[in-house]
DNA sequence: ATACGTGCAAATCCTTTGCAAGGAT
DNA sequence: ATCCTTGCAAAGGATTTGCACGTAT
């Protein structure tokens, strides 16, 4: 069976873009650490792990390049820094996050939820939608129990 | 009649803050270009006509001071400024964007439309929501003409 | 040989901060 | 006299860029 790796290195070389070794390692520690939403400067020091001569540049490169890949997406949850976020396989649309404003954490949701929102949009404003960002920000169910 | 700008004016002095006359002209730009997204630099850049001394850090100073008492709302779309955005008047939730991805534009969505993700998300996921930001990204109604 | 990718340092951009001075109460 | 606010300049932090040096084709 095909690796995700594998298809990521295709999404690359198909662009015609080489898959070096300060590149491996910089989309395994995206794959590594899926749940989290690291900044550029976050998977510098854990690529740094791997491949500890990687200079902070390059990782800054192969986001950049990886965004316009589509295979992450640039994220700004408003302090001062983005995050990079691995695209899910297949996924037609962009998740949503849940963002605490007690404790920081950001959760993930993977349902659609918008779909009627978006027919609304598409109809009644005449707007093509190609992509979107929703974020709620409020109280997670560990800051509700404290 | 009361006008916007003395219930801002309220709000501020209501917080124990003076309405100065730098602040004061922050506050009419914002009012007088309430369909814009202006960065601190637009802000600034305006505010200089009406006001020519005024510095970039008191403009700067003040949209701060107006986003924690929540007169305007932070955003950022992604291309590296946060951008300040009046917020309605009894509105109970932040609007909506659309950003065209041909020409750039931002239009805004002032109904809620979310009213039932926002049940689900609250129950399903035991967030308590309060606040959120939806942006979609796409082609606007005037580049489809093109 | 040529083109691409890298590390480093410098540069750039946006935003915040320190500080002395001005203004209101 | 005290407290708040300001302008300026400097500092700060995140990201980008210039460049000479590899490395693979």
């Amino acid at each position: 069976m095909e690796s995700r790796i594998d298809r990521i290195k295709k999404q690359l070389s198909g662009a015609s873009y080489k898959l070096t070794p300060q590149r491996e390692a910089t989309v395994r520690v995206l794959l590594e650490n899926e749940e989290d939403h690291l900044s550029a400067e976050d998977v510098f020091l854990l690529v740094r792990e791997i491949s500890p001569d990687i200079g902070l540049a390059t990782v800054y490169r192969t986001l950049e390049l990886l965004n316009e890949l589509n295979v992450v997406d640039k994220i700004q949850f408003g302090d001062g820094v983005s995050r990079y976020d691995l695209r899910q396989e297949g996924a037609a649309h962009f998740h949503h996050h849940l963002v605490c404003i007690e404790c920081g954490a950001v959760d993930e949701i993977q349902e659609d939820l918008l779909e009627d929102v978006e027919a609304i949009v598409e109809t009644k404003w005449n707007f093509i939608i190609k992509d979107h960002r929703l974020t709620f920000h409020g109280i997670c169910y560990r800051c509700q129990e404290k």
